[in-house]
RNA sequence: GGUCCGUUCAUCUAAGGGUUAGGAUUCAAGAUUUUCAUUCUUGCCAUAGGGGUUCGAAUCCCCUACGGACUACCA
């Protein structure tokens, strides 16, 4: 590819970035890497009332967790600073007076109110106001006014916007990576606003420029942008920057898991699944969305989810880390169509990713689990503890649900369990096995067993009358690792403190 | 309503004219586990519909249906 890559990922700071936005930001870092090229953090913030304060810095902590890194941004620097559109305001100005002196764009003087009640008229005929070739003559604007009206209005401050005039009937193409060539007939565009009467740029006015200015090779973004492409195409035409205008990519939307539509920030908690990356307080109205961090994810199965959703790379494998995925990423491999998120799989990818985890990894975790209830251990045991129950859990939290035996008694038995597993003559051999492990000088899980074998044997009782009373004793319940193992790990004392307690509350 | 984009198992997807349409997740069954889970094996389940083109179509073309995005002085 000729000369060097440069990708952006540009968010707007208007509340918790969404995950479809962080696969934006993922497929965006993968390419950047893979070329060798550079990723940029460019904040879109040129609509002032949208703007809520701590998304920008929810953004980039965000991406730092899942390790999505950039080379130039808000946050970091960079010569094409700065990175904040509201800090580059006083350049938007000029580059739309330059767009009006070359006659591709034009004041218009219209208020809201005006163009609220020209929708209005029109919407009574059932038909659709649109501000382009076929209405703007018809309107309050620096093409039906004259030329002094024009330059009276400015001098006197009156409010006005710039808009772009797109050219009637003409056919634009856009040269799409994923979807091919897509074209569209420019008399179905209408004017767009390229700059607001508040004195900011409209988001197509500053993403181009910026986008040029920063010399920008390639856009990849959600396919939402797919219908104003042609805007700007046209808006790289009108500059005289066809040669350097940058390839697009317009990548296909995350959808809701049931139903269908666009993934939305309601549908998280509505599902039971995160759709931010991380938990989020909405400044205004202090409601909490949760995120995949506190839901106990790990950012590398995020990372390696969100990457298989649209994406593969023609292989059974499944597993990536990101060194791979940077390896192996391409645009060409993108699907066309939009995936539905599902959460099964993400709970496998978490459980993969927690398998292949050390024990003490792990006992690092869920060491801060414990601390939350005040229970304190050793580290060795705890890693233990972890290596034993990893493979039945997804989350690191449910680590406590499948092991809290080992650190504390059971306080209750599973009643369905009692009913059907403790029959009559249980109590005795219960005495009986507290007797035999009391009188154990090694309580190795090797003569726990075989000393309990015995005494099945010379009973003529099958195993399961001897152990699972003894397992119901220690668990609570009828889950669990090997039973030998965990009375080891007990010890003596504890598991005949276990073997009393359930002799007296359970008759 | 209009424009654009899309459509392979329930879900993520593979198969770039020739395969019994493959894998993964889910679900179900069996084996193993004296418990539960794991693990292993097996099974269920798909080319939206209709027309073409072709010896041959999931794949190319057209129509229909369905879905989505966009249609703001929001991004």
């Amino acid at each position: 590819m000729e000369g060097k890559i440069r990708v952006r990922f540009a968010p707007s700071p208007t509340g918790p970035l969404h995950i479809g936005g962080v696969r934006t930001a993922l497929y965006n870092y993968l390419f950047a890497r893979q070329h060798g090229g550079s990723m940029i953090l460019r904040i879109e913030d040129t609509d002032q009332t949208r703007f809520v304060p701590g998304a920008e810095e929810y953004i980039i902590e965000a991406l730092t967790w899942l390790g999505i890194e950039f080379d130039e941004g808000v946050h970091v620097g960079g010569k094409y600073a700065p990175y904040r559109q509201s800090d580059r305001k006083p350049m938007y100005r000029e580059y739309a007076g330059q767009l009006i002196n070359g006659g591709w764009a034009y004041y218009a003087f219209d208020t809201p109110e005006d163009l609220e009640a020209k929708r209005k008229e029109y919407e009574q005929e059932k038909k659709t106001f649109q501000y382009d070739a076929s209405t703007r003559d018809a309107m309050c604007n620096s093409l039906t006014l004259s030329v002094e009206e024009v330059q009276q209005r400015l001098n006197d401050g009156m409010p006005y916007v710039v808009r772009f005039k797109f050219p009637a009937d003409t056919e634009i193409h856009v040269d799409d990576l994923i979807r091919g060539e897509v074209v569209v007939n420019s008399s179905l565009l209408d004017d767009k606003v390229l700059f607001k009467s508040d004195g900011m740029p409209t988001y197509h006015l500053a993403n181009i420029v910026d986008d040029h200015t920063m010399e920008i090779t390639h856009v990849i973004r959600g396919e939402e942008w797919l219908p104003s492409a042609p805007l700007h195409v046209l808006l790289y035409k009108a500059f005289g920057w066809e040669d350097t205008m940058p390839r697009f990519a317009h990548l296909p939307l995350l959808l809701k898991p049931d139903g269908n539509g666009k993934l939305s920030k309601r549908d998280g908690d509505r599902l039971g699944f995160p759709v931010f990356p991380l938990q989020w307080t909405d400044p205004a109205t202090k409601e909490i969305s949760s995120g995949y961090r506190e839901n106990g994810y790990f950012p590398e199965a995020v990372i390696n989810m969100l990457a298989l959703l649209g994406w593969n790379p023609g292989t059974e494998q499944e597993l990536f880390d990101m060194s791979q995925l940077i390896e192996l990423f391409s645009l060409d491999r993108i699907s066309k169509s939009g995936a539905k998120f599902d959460l099964k799989k993400a709970h496998w990818f978490n459980h993969e990713y927690l398998v292949a985890k050390s024990d003490e990894e792990l006992a690092e975790l869920f060491s801060k689990v414990l601390e939350n209830k005040s229970i304190s251990s050793g580290f060795t045991y705890v890693a233990k503890v972890c290596g034993l129950v990893k493979e039945r859990v997804n989350f690191v939290s449910e680590i406590w649900d499948q092991a809290s035996f080992f650190f504390i008694a059971p306080e209750s038995y599973d009643e369905a369990v009692i009913k059907k597993r403790w029959k009559e003559n249980t109590p005795a051999i219960m005495q009986d096995v507290k007797n035999i492990l009391n009188g154990l000088a090694d309580f190795s899980e090797e003569h726990i067993h075989d000393s309990l074998q015995a005494y099945s044997e010379e009973k003529g009782l099958g195993m399961g009358q001897v152990m699972i009373p003894l397992r119901i004793a220690l668990v609570g319940g009828t889950f669990g690792p090997d039973l030998q193992v965990i009375a080891n790990m007990l010890g003596k004392e504890e598991v005949i403190r276990r073997i009393d307690r359930i002799l007296q509350t359970v008759k």
